[in-house]
DNA sequence: GTGAAAGCGCTAACAC
DNA sequence: GTGTTAGCGCTTTCAC
């Protein structure tokens, strides 16, 4: 199987104790700098590793993180774990990642899993079917580390990271209404999720801003978040047979805006409105129809998430001042909205 | 801190022994199944978990396995891990997840570190940079499992799983000859790939299949696999320029895919030609200039590969017999090509 | 400055 | 069927 020098076979073959060895590999300070030398040396002729799972069981810090995104292969997320890894690498810590698949059952399990796998912290971005917090209420009480990224939920504190939904949200029904649009829709994500509601209001009180109403049946919520094609599928035909027909239409998420394109794209009688989706898709600039679009500084959110963790793992006392970071997001415009 | 509920602290609440409650634990035999359901129900009861940091140590096993990828962030591969996770989640293995960005020195480190961090085995895809195995074969010589996927190498004796890139690329060329293409010109990843190699083959001997002689000229390689776009674009351009100009591209692989659509799409005045390219995207049929595609089963190989490894580490005695697994890929046809 | 010894939480001989 | 004991590899008192 595979190898094992230990700690032990060097004290052996050096004739001195394991506490020495020990002593010399973490460049403990009550120790000669000859035989750190001697023994250093030797460790690296010989390729020692330490074993990390006896100094976590000893140490009972696993430098080890876990990440609970819904789904690795959406660009958002998977740029956002980009980011968390970057940190990580950095800071000599591994990620666990799991994936909820945006499933309220899955997310408990697997976090209730990564905590017994004794990951030193959790980043957590919540499951759009969740409305229940117990299990992460729980594990947050017992003293785990905890911090939201993303979608983010109110009655746990501590450290989180998002992006300014309603900022982003508002600018972009702004600059929708300032091109001419007065029918804007809105196509959203499911209704209980922060980001959902966020940049729903940001919507909402942009149209007031500009003195137009918002109007509830220009108002689609998609549940499974683009998941299900049907769903967002009968949301455009529904839109689109109302007597006031969408001049525009803000779509609040990557899957969504995926769906409804290509949703648009199967009503060829369907005459080009200016459309504006949340996407970090990396090639959202090739898609057709023409998407403008609001990205979100994915990468850096993950950095900032880790970043927020490794404090409060690494602090010495409880925190107790948590601060909830908001990013801005970067609104790119194509077609029409160019000009 | 965390709290820990052990296996003594059940015992003495219980006034029973260590073993006996371990047993109970694991469902041991011999146990009277009076106690066992005693000590069950009192361990659920108190929300018992059993400390995995501890198992591993004891048992030299983590339950974890270790992934090495170029980039999370690339559809293919997070369909990929989506597949890995799958089969290590029904089997009761965590993933971690390592990129090696396509950087030699990063998939050295990191997969120093992913072995020294106890993982059971590993499922690599080689960064395209690497051209030197001796950091996998010294790991692979110490027993630890290792199945490759995707991106194979030879030297090492394992299980590998790959999609039949010969295959794919031959029916593609072919289909592209079929419909009357000429001059078809070739944009390939970094050449000593394993999957360019078979790819370029693939379009070699398809081309000689239909006795066409292939063209050195109308051949690219890109090195950096379309991380940098300058590197694409000038391929393109050269061989717009050509004498021979291309009446059809094939592309080898996702983000080549991209950055050439990207190149095409830059140049006003190009004639739309044929364009056949390897991806995994997920809004690949939303894309413009339309592209026809070759889809791996990504998510799939990702299962095979997970299942592999089991294999080899669940396995009781050392295993002899290794399978190279080839899949086939799914040719979707758009444009003139459907017809 | 160095070594002996205890112990992290768990399992598996080995006794009884 | 159950308890005792040793030990996985490491770190850290505590003596000397």
């Amino acid at each position: 199987m595979f190898k094992a020098v230990t700690i032990k076979d060097i004290a052996q073959a050096l004739s001195v104790s394991p506490s020495t060895v020990s002593r010399a590999l973490r460049n403990s300070y009550e120790i000669s700098d000859e035989k750190k030398k001697m023994i250093l040396e030797y460790a690296a002729k010989i390729n020692y590793h330490s074993n990390p799972i006896a100094v976590s069981l000893r140490n009972k810090r696993s430098n080890s993180i876990g990440v609970m995104v819904a789904e690795v292969a959406n660009s958002f997320f998977s740029q956002t774990i980009n980011g968390i890894e970057s940190i990580a690498y950095e800071k000599g810590y591994n990620i666990i990642i799991s994936q909820s698949h945006d499933s309220y059952d899955r997310e408990v399990i697997n976090l209730e899993h990564l905590a017994s796998r004794s990951v030193d912290g959790l980043l957590i971005s919540m499951s759009s079917q969740t409305t229940d917090y117990q299990h992460i209420e729980r594990l947050h009480n017992q003293g785990l580390p905890i911090v939201f990224f993303d979608r983010i939920i109110n009655s746990i504190d501590t450290y989180k990271v998002t992006t300014d939904n309603f900022k982003s949200a508002f600018d972009a029904i702004d600059l929708l209404v300032n091109k001419g649009m007065k029918n804007i829709a809105h196509i959203g994500n499911a209704p209980q999720l922060s980001i959902t509601i966020e940049r729903l209001r940001g919507y909402k009180e942009a149209l007031k801003y500009n003195k137009i109403t918002p109007e509830e049946n220009l108002i689609k919520f998609c549940p499974s978040g683009g998941k299900d094609s049907g769903e967002v599928d009968s949301a455009i035909k529904e839109l689109f047979s109302l007597s006031n027909k969408p001049d525009a239409i803000f779509i609040s998420s990557d899957l969504l805006s995926n769906a409804c394109l290509r949703a648009l794209k199967n009503m060829p009688l369907h005459k080009q409105i200016p459309i504006i989706g949340f996407s970090n898709s990396d090639v959202v600039d090739l898609m057709m129809p023409e998407i403008s679009y609001v990205r979100q500084r994915a990468f850096e959110m993950g950095q900032i998430a880790a970043n927020m963790l490794l404090k409060i793992i690494e602090s010495k006392y409880p925190l107790h001042e948590f601060e909830t970071k908001m990013l801005d997001a970067e609104l790119y415009r194509t077609g029409i909205l160019l000009k």
